[in-house]
DNA sequence: CTCTGTGCAAACACTTTGCAGCTAA
DNA sequence: TTAGCTGCAAAGTGTTTGCACAGAG
């Protein structure tokens, strides 16, 4: 683990932590755990920019290089199948992928891309309305925000 | 009160009264206001389903028959700028419009991509976080369910 | 008349698929 | 050992672009 510079001792057992859990996962499903996938799953906790396949690729490769984008796409999406990450949503783009489970909401800017975490308690407690939760599953409720971020404001582009 | 198609008198008014709305707001957006436009943004107010480009483009054929994908891919991304359609938001399948412009959400059926609207009051008034407000500017705010349909539980497919 | 919009075709970007060899369990 | 995984290459899909002509203003 090359521990980019980042990452003391807690956090690396915070990290470990993790990895444990999403190994049990792994194996609860029946999947193997695989060195692409540990690095995958590793490598998607630790980027806080919601990246798509290739832009998780590209990091990949720096620690991984014979890894192929296959891989991280087909990766990608057994994560999201055995919910050990999220499809973020969104108006239409390319797919990006969060691997934080924790409770938080998405802000969307129009311009750069860039997804914006934060976490506004109340939007966890939306309550469904009784006509939709009586007729379908609802797997996910959430609360999406999109505009334009400071910087895109600022820079006027 | 389905009446889809080509009813007479009453939605008749209500939707060429939509149809003047559009024109005018062609003309303040600075656009030409061309036969292809207006088929476009009819078939897309007529269509209950939140359609793709194609699949509105293989429905607009029918009474357009040289109307080309690209010009409706091209109309309904210009509709999306100048604020007569949206884009909705779901988890990275292909771009899907809709042209209605009053207030509701969706719930997205990840088996079968079908989207139900609904409408229910309390999502109408959720309040922005001081901290994404005061920095960003919000244009959208979107409450967003995802599950599986009645159909598709049934058929468990 | 002018300048935008359209249709066509080619280019692109992103995903998915098929398969042979590899590897975790 | 063996079912599942990976890497490669090729095929799809959906979207975008460049350009000549047509048509709205």
């Amino acid at each position: 683990m090359s521990n980019r510079g980042e990452e003391p001792s807690q956090s690396e057992n915070q990290s470990q932590g993790k990895m444990d859990a999403f190994q049990l996962r792994c194996r609860k499903a029946g999947l193997k755990v695989t060195p692409q996938r540990v690095a995958v799953y590793k490598a998607l906790i630790e980027s806080k920019e919601h990246p798509s396949t290739d832009v998780l690729w590209r990091k990949l490769r720096k620690t991984f290089p014979n890894i192929s984008l296959d891989t991280v796409n087909r990766t990608l999406l057994t994560l999201a199948e055995i919910g050990a990450a999220f499809v973020v949503e969104g108006s239409g783009d390319v797919k990006r992928f969060d691997g934080c489970l924790e409770s938080h909401q998405h802000f969307k800017c129009l311009k750069c891309k860039k997804i914006i975490d934060f976490h506004h308690k109340p939007f966890d407690s939306i309550t469904v309305p009784r006509n939709i939760s009586e007729k379908y599953v609802v797997l996910k409720k959430t609360v999406y925000l999109e505009g334009i971020c400071d910087l895109c404001r600022k820079r006027r582009t």
